[in-house]
DNA sequence: GGCCAGGACACCA
DNA sequence: TGGTGTCATGGC
C-alpha cells in the first residue's frame, strides 16, 4: 500500500503542485475556517471569514464576546449559519472556561489527548478535529475526506461505505509520520476532487486505476 | 432553475 | 451498526 500511495503523491504533485494549506493567516482563523467549511463550498466560507476579519472579530478575545445574532449575519454565507454559530459558540466557550483564551495552551497538547478533547466539544467530529491538528496545531496526523474517499472507491482502495477510521488507517499504517506530506497529501486530493479531468489520454492520476475515478467528468468533445 | 459543496448530530430500526 | 433527515447559502 505504501508504493500505491507514493505513486499516487506523486501524481498529484505532479499534476497540481504545492497547495500551501490551510488557506488561513493564523490557527485560530484555521479553527474557525474548518468549522464553517463543514459541508460548504470553499467560496462560500470565504465570504464569512472576510467579513469576521472587517468586523476584526477573528481572534478569541474578540470572537468570544460577540452576540449570538451578530455572529449568524457575519457568517451568513457560510450556510447552516445558525448551527454553526452554536458550533463556534462551543468552541470559544471551551477555550475561554479551559484555556483563558488562549489557543497556543489548547494546540501545545500532546496529539491524543487534543484530539479527544476537540471531539468532546460540540460540532467537532473527526474530519474538523483532525483538520485543526494539522493545520493549526501541526500535528502529524492525515485528514481524511469526502473526496478521498469518493477517489478511493473508485480506485478500488476503499470499500462503499464511509468509514472515517479506516480510510485514516491506510494512509497512517503506510506513510512515514510527516506533518508536512499529510498536509499536502490531503491538500492535493481536494485540489483533484474539484478538478476537471479534460484530459486526453487521461492524466497520471487517473491511469492509476483501470478506470478512470472522474469518468462522469471527462469531455467526450 | 437545479444541483451540490473540504460534516456533524439526532433519531430510528 | 447502518440508514436517513436536518441544517442553508451561493456558485456554476
Amino acid at each position: 500500500m505504501r508504493e500505491k500511495l507514493l505513486q499516487l503523491y506523486d501524481s498529484l504533485y505532479a499534476e497540481y503542485g504545492p497547495q500551501n494549506w490551510w488557506p488561513a493567516e493564523t490557527p485560530f482563523e484555521v479553527i474557525i475556517g474548518a468549522i464553517l467549511v463543514q459541508s460548504t463550498a470553499w467560496k462560500n466560507v470565504d465570504h464569512a471569514i472576510k467579513n469576521l476579519k472587517t468586523a476584526e472579530l477573528l481572534t478569541p478575545e474578540r470572537l468570544c464576546e460577540c452576540p449570538q445574532d451578530t455572529l449568524e449575519a457575519l457568517i451568513r454565507p457560510s450556510g447552516y449559519y445558525r448551527v454553526k454559530t452554536k458550533k463556534i459558540q462551543a468552541f470559544m466557550e471551551h477555550l475561554r472556561i479551559n484555556y483563558r483564551n488562549s489557543l497556543d495552551a489548547l494546540l501545545a497538547k500532546d496529539q491524543p489527548t487534543l484530539r479527544e478533547e476537540l471531539l468532546s466539544i460540540y460540532g467537532i467530529g473527526e474530519e474538523t478535529a483532525d483538520s485543526i491538528l494539522l493545520y493549526a496545531a501541526r500535528k502529524p496526523i492525515f485528514v481524511v475526506d469526502a473526496y478521498t474517499h469518493r477517489l478511493f472507491t473508485r480506485l478500488g482502495w476503499a470499500e462503499r461505505i464511509y468509514h472515517y477510521g479506516k480510510l485514516q488507517k491506510i494512509f497512517m499504517d503506510a506513510l512515514p509520520m510527516d506533518a508536512d506530506l499529510f498536509n499536502e497529501y490531503h491538500a492535493l486530493i481536494v485540489r483533484h476532487g474539484k478538478a476537471t479531468c479534460t484530459k486526453t489520454p487521461k492524466c497520471s492520476v487517473c491511469t492509476l486505476s483501470q478506470q478512470c475515478p472522474y469518468p462522469y467528468l471527462v469531455r467526450t468533445s
